[in-house]
DNA sequence: TTTGCTTTTGGGAGCGCTCCCAAAAAGATC
DNA sequence: GATCTTTTTGGGAGCGCTCCCAAAAGCAAA
């Protein structure tokens, strides 16, 4: 298939190579006549244009980068990134880019794919899943002079362009809500503390805490690792401290945590509530199904698309910043429910 | 950045274009001094070539595809998928090659892109996870001449290429296992049997039953859509026909099942035992952990990449054909354990 | 029909590489 | 040192497009 050039539609056609160019591109300066006979052999054929050429003769590949740092190793297990993925998939698929997936396993894998990345002629723009403290790999990105989208707030934002949710105000709002149902000590499960959207949602744990005349027990805070376990062994340890509700950065831990309570012989939400973050489709069928932070996980993938299309057609300057919103979703592990039968 | 080319270089060093391409592409005949010029030279300045020019000079894109037809709706439910993707990544990573991530979620997305796959200049081959029956996408990405290789057995074989689980001999030695528990009334979830898997799974079980001559009561045989509330379903409508086993076709749909016999009061495994299939990680983190068939999902997708490498450098006939093998992992839902302590 | 304008079309140059062939340099042999 | 062989190097052609500019065609008005 597929062996013919411009050159031979053009033929066929009896007109110009140029001309069959701009019938594909969509040039405006073409008869209908010319335009209508063209596409008639382009159909015929089942012509498709190079990609490499395309690509050399425009400077445009029409293909964005997705990259997962080492440091986000929890791609594999928390939900969360196969429905980010999905965002961005869509968004490539509906602005006709196609999407390169770069998943940095090694510190080998990422020098050598790094080039890759930041060559001219593979990749229009790149976006990438911000990493943790001390990762290079975005500084390195942003200093070359390809279009970079970091999807959530790096550590340095000078000059750089990112999406991110408001992480610090859902949290508050969490916390809030389980200061309302009359709480009295209420713990938290933060994420690993080297990426900022744990530190923005231990923030607005303490905000919130802070804001009710509410003392900080350094002990109910414990840092977990966006894993199931971890957020198991957090909530073992965070059951020495007797909470009587817990904010967990994550859904997944979330998850681990209800485990631990179980195993200690505690009721959710009667002895400890429970509130999550992400609502990931698990969330509404755990035992009981848990409260949390609704992130617009799918919207943000795509939204972070358009915003990296927007750098590629329109400069990276000056950087873009978008914050999207959150809610909170009421189901049964805070007790909210119970406490109005009660009432 | 980067705004160098080949001459650029080849002046720089005082050789010729043809010598630098001959030193990147680690050709042997170019003397060492030489190469060791061209080699700092490229190293100072930081030169990368360019890939689009690369790609149309050489027809060789290094790049490869990797589709999920709209078929394949659970991508984003099941930990199967992300484990896969991650060995796939990894091949490609390994052997240099970018990997295009395309999934198809509607059937606009299909017309759209099935030309990008096909089209020569933009990919060197595709890995396309097998689909449902009915499904296009497969035939006509074959009938064009760009190397296709299937996770999956694909229900029209004939000179395609793929690689598969040996999902019937793996439900086989699942049930029999049961059986060989003294288990009396053993049903199956089975997964949509629309795939081939599902379709193989289904076929084993069938087979272990017979062969200790055992009935098959079709009363026992639930069909799932390997999500968790499909698993769930399947479960419930099973309970009907009182089984004192079940065979669940992935452990996602295990999981569902668990929460199902749990609902109506019965107890795994006294009263009804439970295996699985996949050995997610999850699988050991259910009340009881899963008894369940695991299969080398990483390694398989891994290897579904160097078996396209295969096609690509070496042809695409004579089809290849690769079957691996998976492994019974006994843990506490199927009774095993405790039936020893009992003995 | 002619003129002057606008719209449409064709072809050259070039994007940055690879590949081939012929020429030059290096090495071997006498 | 001359000759032959082998290794190394340089340059032309070409991959299949886009983009620009100039030429041709079309159209309206005189």
């Amino acid at each position: 298939m597929s062996r013919l050039t411009l050159e031979d539609i053009a033929k066929q056609a009896g007109v110009s190579r140029s001309t069959v160019s701009r019938v594909i591109n969509n040039h405006p300066s073409v008869r209908d006549v010319v335009r209508e006979r063209v596409l008639k052999v382009i159909r015929n054929t089942g012509y498709h244009p190079n990609a490499a050429a395309r690509s050399l003769a425009s400077q445009r590949s029409w293909m964005i980068g997705l990259v997962l740092p080492r440091s986000v190793s929890t791609f594999f297990s928390d939900p969360y990134f196969p429905r980010l993925t999905q965002g961005i998939a869509q968004a490539c698929n509906q602005y006709n880019y196609t999407l390169g997936l770069f998943l940095l396993a090694t510190k080998e894998d990422e020098e050598k794919i790094l080039p890759r990345l930041s060559r001219k002629g593979s990749l229009d723009g790149v976006l990438v899943q911000s990493g943790q403290i001390g990762d290079q790999l975005v500084e390195r990105l942003v200093d070359s002079d390809i279009p970079v989208v970091i999807a959530g707030r790096p550590f340095q934002a000078e000059d750089i362009s990112y999406i991110d949710v408001d992480n610090d105000n859902a949290a508050y709002t969490a916390v809030s809500h389980l200061v309302r149902l009359g709480r009295k000590r209420i713990g938290t499960i933060a994420g690993p503390l080297n990426s900022t959207a744990s530190i923005d949602r231990r923030d607005g744990y303490v905000k919130a805490l802070l804001d009710r005349g509410r003392n900080i027990d350094e002990s109910l805070i414990v840092e977990g690792d966006f894993t199931e376990d971890g957020g198991y062994y957090a909530m073992q340890q965070l059951l020495a401290a007797r909470p009587d509700a817990v904010f967990a950065a994550s859904d997944i831990m979330a998850v681990g945590a209800m485990r631990a309570v179980r195993e200690a012989g505690f009721c959710i939400p009667d002895d400890i509530a429970l509130v999550g973050f992400d609502d990931i489709s698990l969330a509404e069928r755990t035992d009981p199904p848990l409260t949390t932070v609704r992130q617009p996980i799918f919207q943000f993938g795509f939204n972070s698309v358009e915003i990296l299309i927007d750098l590629i057609e329109n400069g990276i300057k000056p950087a873009r910043r978008v914050i999207m919103t959150t809610e909170l979703v009421i189901r049964d592990s805070c007790g909210a429910k119970q406490k109005l039968v009660i009432e």
